[in-house]
DNA sequence: CATGGTGATTGCAGTGACTGCAGTGACTGC
DNA sequence: GCAGTCACTGCAGTCACTGCAATCACCATG
């Protein structure tokens, strides 16, 4: 018999995620979630920095790992933005798909909490940096780079904005697909007078 | 005699810039920002809802505001992205040529605090939502909105990192129209055989 | 079996951000 | 003059988060 039970840090995430639809956010203290899971308010701050972390948890960094991964892997006459939705495909097929359930309570929550939406964004910054960086090591150029990088996370986004609502039962790969299209047609109908 | 000092959230907001720069932002709190403008912590919290708002201050909305008014107020025949781009010029003339000196210290705070720097890029959630909020009080549907708000918001942010580069002395106003026909040119690439 | 190391967990005391409430008193309109 | 407003203040309290020392099943070693 093990001295603790298993998963600690699992075990707090599904207890904040259930308390945060029924309480809201700031409506839940992490000592609150602590003891949901029998665990102590100290052990909670030893699992996630903050009280942000319990809901964007490990799966960030795993996407961004698998992303940035495919893409330098791509095919090395795919152009940037091809390269870009190559490694979004990969992620789309690897990582996301398991965790759509978990994705669309999170979603919600986050929605809901424009101090979570801020952090959000926040974390799209980083996919951002970490895209570009990988771009470059396929030669693109800094600025290329940079405004391809900040194209695919806007797909991304639109994609799983429309992946996530309950009504959806389309595969996140053929919506990140149409999304690059709706994309084209946005800034091919920009007539650039400017 | 007036019974209290003037511009009391001018003040805090001077006094919380030196201290940020001596100290840094984590090593300042909020009672020593007040007593340094001769006020309480109390009247800190007064004017700003938290500690990161006297670094941010009040340049953010007014940006927000005059890109989404001048989106609404763009010809009728304008395509979505098209009404953005007129928001983002309107505002590269009237308000960001303005802010220059205040921003270099500004931007050295908020790029040596981690914390600071993911809530400036978090910032650019509420702008995409105004935007889309914007483009859908002129007709454009709720996915495309979003979707052109996004790169709306990722051509001003790459524009603004090229404006804002030591050696650089293009005017905004045609860097943003520059990166338009960037962007157009990387997703025209794109083969989509996704 | 004894001994000691490891590591997840915990309690406790403390700091600092932030809030709600109940004032206080110079200024303002009447 | 007189009531009302409004910027500011003190106080008590909540909650996020930290550093430190202690606990104790488990494991490796002799």
């Amino acid at each position: 018999m093990p001295r603790w039970e298993p998963n600690a840090a699992g075990r707090l995430q599904e207890a904040a995620l259930t308390l945060f639809e029924q309480q809201g956010y700031a409506g839940t203290t992490a000592a609150e979630i602590a003891a949901r899971a029998g665990l102590s308010e100290r052990t909670f701050f030893n699992h996630f920095a903050t009280k942000h972390e319990v809901i964007f948890g490990a799966t960030a960094e795993l996407l961004l790992r698998t992303i940035t991964r495919s893409i330098v892997a791509a095919p090395a006459e795919a152009s940037p933005l091809d390269a870009v939705m190559h490694g979004l495909q990969t992620a789309a097929g690897n990582v996301l798909d398991g965790y759509q359930a978990l994705s669309a309570r999170r979603r919600q929550i986050i929605d809901a909490t424009p101090e979570l939406r801020e952090r959000d964004e926040g974390k799209r910054a980083g996919l951002i940096d970490a895209i570009a960086t990988a771009l470059r090591e396929r030669g693109v150029d800094a600025d290329a780079a940079f405004l391809t990088a900040g194209a695919g996370a806007v797909i991304l986004q639109a994609a799983d904005s429309r992946w996530t609502r309950p009504e959806n039962d389309t595969p996140l790969s053929d919506l990140l697909a149409d999304t690059l299209t709706s994309l084209r047609g946005i800034v091919e109908a920009a007539t650039a007078l400017h």
